[in-house]
DNA sequence: TAAAGGTAGAAATATAATTACTAAAGGAGG
DNA sequence: CCTCCTTTAGTAATTATATTTCTACCTTTA
């Protein structure tokens, strides 16, 4: 069984180091569970559903489950949401307001 | 992790023995699945959720209809990255700002 | 009380996941 | 073109986990 983990890796522009940073686990095993070498077990399958914001369903590769409630979207992503739907000259102070956060 | 998988095939009402012939399986591991003392791979989890008829989920002890999203695409590459790196108190700024933004 | 069905403890074994080292592949910049 | 750097994956050793086997403990029922 393939879980389709570098597809949503991908979409959200993460490195396999990067998302291994972000569940506590190495680069070397998202690899191994991208090529379906390995398989992650039942609680690292949670985290990434939640890191990538889908059910475990699609995380498996089957349909996705219409919700009717409202979806209990992740920060990152609502966040590239509304970025999305940004304006050009919204975007620039989009980028200004980041700097200023940094430093 | 221990799935709901005691749960589901009480309602079902089959033993311990009986699911485990529909899976070709064993019932020591039906029963070391149930305990939480290990757990099963993608391939059985995809085959309990069929028999069960329940979503990979609701196996899991999810909600039923977790979150479902659209792909994100085309979000650029630039803030995607920026944001990625800020703290959790950053991107709550962040998303204060993000309402703020567009009225 | 005996017998049968259902489940789980303990320990040995088999199998799979994980790690560490590293090399290949692809870009960016000099 | 060359070199550095990033990203990913091959191989093999190690570690962890699942699975099996044998069995004992319940509970039910005749």
């Amino acid at each position: 069984m393939k879980l389709k983990i570098k597809e949503y890796r991908e979409e959200l522009q993460l490195t396999q180091k990067e998302l291994a940073e972000k569940i506590n686990n190495s680069q070397r095993n998202i690899s191994n569970w991208e090529s379906g070498a390995s398989e992650p077990d039942c609680e690292t399958i949670i985290k990434l559903a939640e890191i990538f914001d889908i059910s475990i369903d699609q995380l498996f590769g089957r349909e996705p489950q219409y919700s009717v409630r409202e979806p209990a979207m992740g920060i990152d992503y609502n966040i590239l949401k509304e970025v999305r739907n940004l304006t050009d000259t919204q975007k620039f102070a989009l980028m200004q307001f980041l700097r200023e956060i940094h430093y």
